[in-house]
DNA sequence: CTTGGTGCAAAGGGTTTGCAACTTA
DNA sequence: TAAGTTGCAAACCCTTTGCACCAAG
C-alpha cells in the first residue's frame, strides 16, 4: 500500500485528532473500512457521532468512496489519485471484491467496469460492481 | 410485465391473504419494490413484521431476490424464469438499474454481467452490478 | 392435534440531529 | 470573535426476536 502523504488540508478539512487518526487508519489498510470497524480500531476513543461526521466530511471532499460491502452494506476506502484524474469530478468505476472468508473488501483500482450496452434511452451515471468470493490470500491456505 | 399464473404452493408456500396480496404487488410492478414500499402498498393493512417474514420466505424458497438500490439500500424483485433455469440453483447475473430521477429500481434481465477478469488467485462466487443514471421513461420528457 | 403464520410489544443496531462546550483560525 | 469541531443525549429509522393467539393441514 502506498503511503503518500496526504494531508488532511489539502481537502480544506482541519487537521483535528479525530480526522488525522481516521485517515491514518484507511491509509494503513489495503481493504475498506465500515463505520464500526473505524470506530473500534481507533486508538484513542472518539465519539461514534464524531466518526460518522468525519465519514462525513471525508466523503463531501472527495478523500473518500464509498464502497459496497454486501448487498445492504457500507465501507469506506481512500480515494487514489486515479479518482481524481479526467475532466469530471470523481471515477470510481473500479471493481470492489468482497472475499466470503475473510470478510474484506478490496478496491480492485486496475479491474475496471466494462462498458454496459444498456437498452433504448437508458443513460448511465455512475455504476457500481461488487464482486463476492474468495480472495487471493484466502485461496492461498 | 408478464403476468404469469406464480403459484405459492409450487414454491412450498401456504397461499395465505399476506402473502398472497406481497407476490400480486411485486407481480403488478415491473420495478423493484423495498419492503416500506410493499408495507405502504399493502391494501389490507398487514403487520411490519409480517411483511418482512414474508419476503423473508419468499426469498429462502426462491421465489423473489434482492435488488441493490442505491449504495446502502435492497429491494426485491421476482424472480423470472430466467433465474430458474441452469443447473445451479440460481442466477441473478442481470443488471440492475437505479434511475436518479423516478427512484425506480429495474432489473434490466437482458442485461447481463459481463465476466470480467480478477486477479491472480481471486475467485468469484456472485456479482451484482448497480447502474445508477435516468432511466427510458424519464428520459423521454 | 400439530405445524406454521400472524400480531403485538419489545429489543437491537445503525445513523442522524440538537444543543452546549470547546477549540482554533 | 466567529466559525468549525466535538461530546452527549436523544431521536429515528429499519430489522429482528419472543411470545401468545389463530388458522390450516
Amino acid at each position: 500500500m502506498e503511503h503518500k502523504a496526504l494531508s488532511l488540508s489539502d481537502f480544506d478539512l482541519r487537521p483535528t485528532p479525530c480526522r488525522m487518526e481516521v485517515l491514518g487508519l484507511l491509509q494503513s489498510h489495503d481493504y475498506a473500512l465500515s463505520q464500526g470497524d473505524i470506530e473500534h480500531q481507533l486508538s484513542s476513543q472518539f465519539d461514534r457521532v464524531t466518526v460518522y461526521r468525519t465519514l462525513k466530511s471525508f466523503l463531501s471532499q472527495g478523500l473518500i468512496h464509498k464502497v459496497l460491502d454486501d448487498i445492504g452494506g457500507i465501507k469506506y476506502a481512500l480515494c487514489k489519485e486515479l479518482c481524481h484524474q479526467g475532466g469530471h469530478a470523481h471515477q470510481h468505476d473500479h471493481v470492489h471484491f468482497k472475499c466470503d472468508q475473510c470478510g474484506q473488501t478490496t478496491c480492485l483500482e486496475l479491474v475496471h467496469i466494462p462498458s454496459i450496452s444498456l437498452p433504448e434511452n437508458f443513460t448511465k451515471k455512475e455504476s457500481n460492481l461488487l464482486i463476492q468470493g474468495v480472495c487471493n490470500l484466502c485461496n492461498q491456505v
